[in-house]
DNA sequence: AATTTGACGAAGC
DNA sequence: GGCTTCGCCAAAT
């Protein structure tokens, strides 16, 4: 298992309630800046082992991130009970709730 | 060990 | 705004 691997789970571990990720973001931080699928493919197949709130990641578009009927009403029902607002269409306004740690935000101009 | 696979991202059209 | 192409790299096969 790699330290990536690691800092991805310790990472989505760590957005707090009423707030998202992308998964660029968790790839960046996680010391992979391109590793966007990676983050995919983990948080796949390790969130029911480290029980991670993979409902609380999302696309780049701040969009659901799959086609499962299921899982992508399983997740907007959870965002929107910790009180994220997702739209009709399944969106999510990064603006607003994505969570950005403090390490990685730049000022505005 | 080698190849394919992807809940993605950015850039191009 | 949507679709295609390319890159990315750990995990699955």
């Amino acid at each position: 298992m790699k330290p990536f691997t690691l800092n991805v789970i310790a990472i989505i571990k760590s957005i707090p309630e009423g707030n998202v990720m992308t998964y660029g973001q968790i790839a960046e931080l996680a010391g992979s800046p391109r590793g966007a699928r990676q983050v995919v493919r983990i948080l796949h197949s390790l969130s029911a082992i480290h029980q991670l709130p993979w409902y609380r990641v999302v696309n780049a578009k701040g969009e659901i991130a799959f086609n499962n009927e299921e899982a992508r009403f399983m997740q907007t029902f959870h965002l929107d009970n910790e009180g994220v607002a997702v739209s009709d269409n399944g969106r999510i306004d990064l603006e607003q709730y994505r969570y950005t740690p403090v390490d990685r935000i730049d000022p505005l101009p």
